[in-house]
DNA sequence: GCCAAGATCCTCT
DNA sequence: GAGGATCTTGGCT
């Protein structure tokens, strides 16, 4: 099930927190690759390191568009990276940051797109795991920016796995998920939320 | 128009 | 652990 505009229609950082163990899916010419979501970071309109703290502009305006929508940006002159605009009704602009995913479908694919200049030190755990990585590995670039992810196509999110708050064990910083195939790590800092998996 | 900084990744030491 | 790559964006003149 593509997750619904409703899922994005509420708090960043909420949303950020119940996007881990979802799909991020890429249909790309025909052929479906994915991966867990397993690292998000959440850009609220009052943080000073998101793009929409200083009001809207020429790129920044998706976030403060329609939420479940994709909001992909071009950094250091190399890398895209993919957020996903959300925020409750009240609030102006939002979006969480899909920071890694955990390959599960299409994996030579991204094998494949991500081999360039890594050659054999290609390792699994280095695929995905980080924004750029995760956009070049699944195709994601500027031409995704806007797209509606809700309605299925050639980029969305779906259910996947739920992280229920039970399986995270927290301290002031650092938390682990407890009972899952890997253990997980959850950090906070300041008013966003991030998670990695443990490697 | 100019310039510095950037929600990063990779290589080399 | 440090530094380079590479180019867009936005602030400032």
């Amino acid at each position: 099930m593509v997750l619904a505009r409703g899922f994005y229609s509420r708090d960043t950082l909420e949303v950020a927190r119940d996007l881990l163990g979802r799909m991020l899916v890429r249909v790309m010419d025909g052929i479906v690759l994915s991966g867990m979501i397993v690292e998000v970071e959440a850009y609220t309109r009052d943080d000073p390191a998101s793009h929409a703290y200083r009001g809207m502009t020429a790129r920044n305006r998706v976030m403060f568009g329609e939420v479940g929508h994709a909001y992909v940006y071009f950094i250091y002159g190399k890398h895209y990276c993919l957020n996903i605009v959300a925020r409750s009704r009240d609030v102006e602009a939002g979006a969480v940051l899909i920071r890694a995913v955990e390959p599960v479908e299409g994996v030579e694919v991204m094998m494949e797109r991500r081999g360039n200049g890594l050659k054999s030190r290609m390792r699994l755990e280095m695929l995905t795991s980080g924004p750029g990585r995760l956009t070049e590995a699944l195709g994601i670039d500027a031409r995704h920016n806007g797209l509606d992810l809700t309605v299925g196509g050639e980029l969305y999110v779906e259910e996947g796995y739920s992280i229920s708050d039970d399986m995270v064990e927290t301290t002031s910083r650092v938390g682990v998920v407890k009972g899952a195939d890997r253990p997980w790590r959850f950090i906070i800092k300041g008013n966003r939320f991030v998670s990695r998996v443990r490697v």
